[in-house]
DNA sequence: TATTTTACGATCGATCCCATCCATGGCAGA
DNA sequence: TCTGCCATGGATGGGATCGATCGTAAAATA
């Protein structure tokens, strides 16, 4: 993993239509070494998947909230109970847990604020050993990416 | 936009890899309009973007942070040169401008604590009109998806 | 220092899958 | 009846994929 890996990866994190001659001319090399490289980045799982970005007002997710979890207590089996719940939630599209002043931080798409309550009431709300919800709402994305800075 | 529609892109937003015939079994349609479909969603740009997603513990951003920024005051003048600084930063991942008890929040992906420290200290807290800064750390990625829900 | 080995990369060529497009025909609903 | 899908089949060409050969520069070794 060099340089120019990193720059297969950077051009690969931006379009990954592009076909092996544009994506050689841009990193420097011909076509075989670059082809090489990146069945190497595939193999080694480096590059963990190629999917398509939707643009999310075309497809109705109007709204997007990040709610703020805390736990009830800090129990293994609650937390494994309510990671296990999270994974059944397709709206869910993030959760991490994170250090500081709450437990879980989600990241929710859902149509409106219809769908939304609709989420809080019957999906999250109902899982055992949730403390407190405080929930953001996304007002404007200023950026949105996916790549990593290589 | 009807149900294929939906299926199709659910298909694409887990791998964008598979050939036409592939997903033209999945959504129960020959390959023809099946493709036809890709490429007029394609077209009216529903798919933003095709993209390699890349495992973050083999490229070495080992630390995931969230960031929650508040602006000194509600005036669109800091607002338009926050977004603007933000833009140029290719560590920050992610920037919303939320509702709720603070501004914006920031996904930002880095090496090391250290890399993190000379984030803040060099690159983010040296905009003007930032007022505080919250960090939450990600300890776990429960669930990290792009796709969403159709 | 001289020589050898190793590890890239460049170039060329062959193959073949699959995207892409077209044309035709069937079928259901307006 | 007409319109809008879909199915099927076929033609074409681009590009992925792979192998072989050669060149080169750096590293290892005598």
């Amino acid at each position: 993993m060099d340089g120019i890996d990193r720059k297969i990866l950077m051009q690969l994190q931006e379009n990954a239509k592009q076909n092996t001659k544009e994506i050689a001319g841009k990193v420097g090399l011909s076509v075989t070494p670059t082809y090489e490289r990146i069945k190497k980045l595939e193999q080694g799982e480096v590059i963990r998947a190629y999917v398509a970005l939707l643009d999310r007002a075309k497809i109705g997710k109007k709204l997007i909230a990040y709610c703020q979890v805390t736990l009830t207590k800090q129990q293994k089996k609650l937390a494994d109970n309510f990671k296990r719940e999270v994974l059944l939630l397709p709206d869910i599209m993030e959760c991490h847990q994170v250090s500081g002043n709450f437990d879980y931080l989600l990241k929710i798409a859902v149509d409106d604020i219809a769908g939304f309550h609709e989420f809080i009431n019957e999906r999250l709300s109902i899982i055992n050993g949730i403390a407190t919800i405080h929930t953001s709402f996304v007002l404007d994305s200023v950026k949105d990416s996916t790549a990593y800075n290589l």
